[in-house]
DNA sequence: TTAAGATTTGATAATCATTATCATAAAACA
DNA sequence: TGTTTTATGATAATGATTATCAAATCTTAA
């Protein structure tokens, strides 16, 4: 298994895209985390300190680039997280009151049986169907206390 | 089965906010879409025209109020649709290069193997689930071309 | 290795969506 | 009716994101 590090340098060159320091720092921290960042987030997380505008400029090439994909959470913010072809296809678990995200997957039994439910879902809709992605909303375990 | 209109002023009543025309136009607008609409699309659609601090203002009031429920589409808008307690629980198909969105329902077979499907995928994270939602990404009829 | 060319960076300004403010208007209530 | 509460619409303010641009860095080719 290559690394994500040689992936995404792969990947980024095929497209003319520089796979800088800060670049680098920024797949860093999502590699390390459970679950999609804000911009507020990787701000805090890399070190040294990355300014915002070079964050939010290096966010957009990398989900331009298809290295990141941009995520729409239950509450207002917009996160950031390795794309599936380098994390791997998952599903998100959502905690209402704290809005704290993180990844789950399926066994590949379940997961086949979820592609069949998108697919006869939309069966008499006249799409063509390219992907799903299931959002589970359910109290944490400190939300629970 | 009692009409819409009557579910949300009653609902409203009960929490001490008023079901006002304006109010009332975006429920109706929502009423006649088939799935969720951005702030933008909402000006455009009422007649007479409610201005935007109005629209702003009334869809968190709505939102708050639980008759509305936000929802954070692929692209970066933010589209508000009649809460499930109102429409019906329903998913969404999304085309990914157009971003149109329309609602989908699953017959209650397929319906119940998925919350079995967000139950099990969660069983062993320590979260209580309390919902779902699935995403269904294609390419619309026209978007095929 | 060096010079030219291309891309990236960081500081700052500009933009866009959303929210706050506030005087006026409408509705509910006594 | 008079009083109180809530909603409205115009406008200003905020906050997140994007654009600009000169300086810095990397690539490439001679």
């Amino acid at each position: 298994m290559v690394g994500l590090h040689a992936k995404v340098e792969e990947s980024l060159r095929s497209q003319g895209v520089r796979y800088t320091t800060n670049r680098r720092a920024l797949i860093e921290a999502l590699e390390n985390t459970p679950g999609p960042l804000t911009v507020e987030e990787l701000y805090r997380v890399t070190e040294p300190r990355i300014p915002y505008s070079s964050i939010y400029r290096d966010v957009r090439v990398l989900t331009d680039s298809a290295v990141l994909t941009l995520h729409h959470g239950a509450d207002r913010s917009n996160r950031f997280e390795l794309a599936e072809w380098l994390s791997g296809h998952h599903h998100h678990l959502v905690c209402v009151p704290c809005m704290a995200i993180s990844d789950v997957s399926l066994d590949p039994d379940s997961e086949r049986r979820l592609a069949e439910l998108a697919e006869s879902a939309a069966s008499n809709s006249g799409y063509r169907v390219t992907g799903h992605s299931l959002e589970i909303q359910g109290l944490c375990p400190k939300c629970q206390e």
